[in-house]
DNA sequence: GTTGAGCGTT
């Protein structure tokens, strides 16, 4: 797992490291003071670089949550998840239980991405899974991420 | 161990 901000630090380290031995060779007659200018740039760029790698990232895993419903009692998080990652990259699932007895309820939740949750709501609903004829919707409450 | 419209847990 590499992050954004450590291979910026890489680079910036990298071409501190450059400069260092450019200044010292006086092949381009650099002083102290531009080598010092040189570091404070890349200083203060690293770690916007960093930053926009970030949001990107978050761009590309807008999720949508879809409800459930009509769920077999017998059906379990894995089987759910495999449905649904015939048509997208599936975040999580969340099949509600009573927190008392831990029944199953027979409903639950999938993150999805945002991208593929129109299809997969459009294929699913109305689909038959483990014989039971499924309900799939765009989950009402608590938004996790708005789709714009 | 049962049931069958529904929108929820840290």
């Amino acid at each position: 797992m590499k992050s954004p901000q450590a291979l910026t630090l890489i680079v910036a380290l990298v071409f501190s490291v450059a400069i260092y031995f450019l200044a010292n060779s006086n092949v381009f007659e650099l002083t102290s003071m531009s080598v010092a200018v040189v570091a404070f740039v890349c200083a203060f760029i690293a770690p916007l670089v960093g930053k926009a790698e970030a949001n990107a990232q978050e761009a590309d895993t807008s999720i949508s949550t879809l409800y459930v419903g009509n769920l077999p009692y017998r059906a379990n998080e894995a089987a759910v998840r495999e449905l649904f990652s015939e048509y997208g990259q599936v975040q999580s699932v969340r099949l509600m239980k009573d927190k008392h007895t831990g029944k199953r309820r027979g409903f639950g939740f999938v993150e999805i991405s945002a991208a593929d949750a129109e299809q997969a709501v459009a294929s699913l609903n109305d689909s038959e899974f483990q014989q039971r004829t499924l309900k799939v919707r765009e989950a009402k409450e608590r938004p996790e991420q708005i789709v714009e």
